[in-house]
DNA sequence: TTGAGTGCAAAGGATTTGCAAGTGG
DNA sequence: CCACTTGCAAATCCTTTGCACTCAA
């Protein structure tokens, strides 16, 4: 659904075409594209876009707090359009999937006060790494 | 104390003077040094070291898991010699320092089974951000 | 001795930037 | 209309690579 675009709006956000094919594609699946990848996709739907208004699209809707950046091991960040529900992301150290997986308990309590140095804690990322069903099933 | 080099050594790992600078670079501070950031302090004692060697060698101490890739998530990679205990990080948001902090459970133990999908989960990290107490007393 | 390790410089991939031209509100 | 966006290409940053040379074991 995309309220992704109703909320963009509301905020005053100037809409122009690449912005809008960005969001659908992000909005669009539920898996997490490199900014290339998003950019083949956009490709798709507006021939012209460029590789730059993606990347700027893209960093302008992490700073809106609207995707979420992913840092994995390997080179390039993913985009995490579900940036409104609390989770956590669990990765398959093969393939290089994703998977959104959802915390039971707030992970921010589990760091005890005296562990926080004088810091001000504000948010968690819990990655898990393991295989996938596909990969241990292709696995020698 | 260097029993980094030992387990290097006793390892079988030929032992070169560039490698031992790396090791020694790692194993004095207890910072979460950049590949360039450990050039710098490498050359301050072996003017010779290449970035290329630097690079390699903290490849390899990587893979041997004598020390942790972190993707922060700026740009460049951080190296942590603290591979031997299980330990955590807490990331100013403002500055980039990283402390390290340390797990009351088995943070693996939180994903529920329903959640893993099929997935032989084995690692977990997990990163805390907030701001600093140098970082608090300077903001506006 | 001799293959593993090194330095150099050039290549590579991901992302950013400068600036002229286009366009949404 | 006009400040904000775009596209393009060149630039930048981090990292890897190819290859001749060196040195630890």
């Amino acid at each position: 659904m995309s309220d992704l675009l109703e909320r963009l709006r509301s905020r005053g956000w100037r809409l122009t075409a690449q912005r809008r094919v960005v969001a659908e594609v992000l909005d669009g699946d539920h898996v997490h594209l490199t900014a290339d990848e998003v950019h083949a996709r956009a490709v798709g739907r507006l021939p012209e876009i460029s590789r730059a208004t993606v990347y700027n699209t893209l960093g302008e809707l992490v700073t809106l707090g609207e995707v979420l950046e992913v840092s994995t091991d390997g080179r390039a960040k993913r985009y995490d359009p579900n940036a409104h529900h609390a989770h956590q992301h669990l990765i398959c150290s093969r393939c290089g999937t994703i998977r959104d997986v959802h915390p039971t308990g707030d992970p921010l309590a589990a760091l005890p006060t005296d562990e926080r140095f004088g810091f001000v804690v504000s948010n968690v990322e819990v990655t898990y790494r393991g295989i996938c069903p596909d990969c241990a099933v292709g696995a020698a």
